[in-house]
DNA sequence: ATCCAGTCCT
DNA sequence: AGGACTGGAT
């Protein structure tokens, strides 16, 4: 850590808690309520969760979540069973078709996979992978980055989300990292957390030091701050919930 | 017109 | 460690 600030990381810890303790809530995962119901509801169509993850990177978060529900209409089902049907070349020109990702290739084989992998792995279920054996979360990790284009960012935030907003009461906390994305990269570095030139691995391990129990327990709110005050050019400092507390190194 | 992004690949 | 991918944002 760069140097401590005991008022920032306290003001950080206040805001995690409050998220993490609060009640279960619906979470705003896209601009569409009904695709927001439906992907909340991990009880019934955890695949939407699953595949939205897999889909949430390198474009704005509303516009991957929203892929399965997208493509769920055009198949008229939102059964597994539906997406089962998919093939790889169909998969591919309804991604290409809509431009519904900046890869659509890449995104569309990674979508077919995961449908495989749900099928013939987890018995149609995408539950199982957090159900199954009563795994821990850094067995729940580990499943998600088996799935293809899955890697530190994506595995640990679909984690996070089962235990912070869904209340999944899965052990070991100390699995879960921050999501090493570049909102998480930026605002540790402006915060005087980490130092300037660190490379994500060491941000990861910086949060491992700051709270060891859960290193992911700030994720959120950090990537919240970054998302919507301390953007990479014209920060609006003024309005950031840390302003006051910030050492604003830019 | 240039920049940018997680994961995979070399 | 460093580049490719690819199209939306700036």
């Amino acid at each position: 850590m760069a140097s401590s600030n005991k008022e920032l990381e306290d003001f950080l810890l206040s805001q995690a808690l409050e998220l993490h303790q609060r009640p279960r809530v619906i979470i705003e995962f896209t601009k569409n309520v009904g695709a927001d119901k439906i992907i909340n509801d991990i009880e019934h169509f955890p695949h939407f969760f699953v595949l939205g993850s897999i889909m949430n990177q390198q474009i704005v978060f509303q516009r991957g979540w929203i892929i399965p529900y997208f493509i769920s209409e055009l198949l008229n089902g939102k059964d597994f069973e539906s997406f089962l049907k998919l093939d790889l070349a169909t998969t591919k020109s309804i991604f290409h078709e809509h431009s519904l990702h900046h890869f659509n290739d890449k995104m569309a084989f990674a979508f077919h996979a995961a449908i495989q992998k749900i099928h013939f792995e987890y018995d149609n279920d995408a539950s199982n992978i957090w159900t199954w054996d009563e795994p821990d979360c850094k067995t729940v990790i580990r499943r998600f980055q088996e799935f293809h284009r899955v890697g530190q960012k994506i595995s640990t935030m679909a984690v996070n989300v089962l235990v912070r907003d869904f209340k999944l009461p899965l052990p070991n906390h100390r699995a879960i990292d921050v999501s090493g994305d570049v909102h998480i990269e930026r605002v540790f570095k402006r915060m005087g957390l980490a130092p300037r030139d660190a490379k994500i691995k060491e941000i990861i391990e910086i949060a491992q030091k700051i709270y060891p129990e859960y290193p992911g327990f700030y994720d959120s709110v950090c990537w919240e701050i970054g998302n919507g005050w301390c953007k990479p050019s014209n920060p609006d400092c003024e309005q950031c919930p840390l302003n006051g507390k910030c050492p604003k190194i830019i």
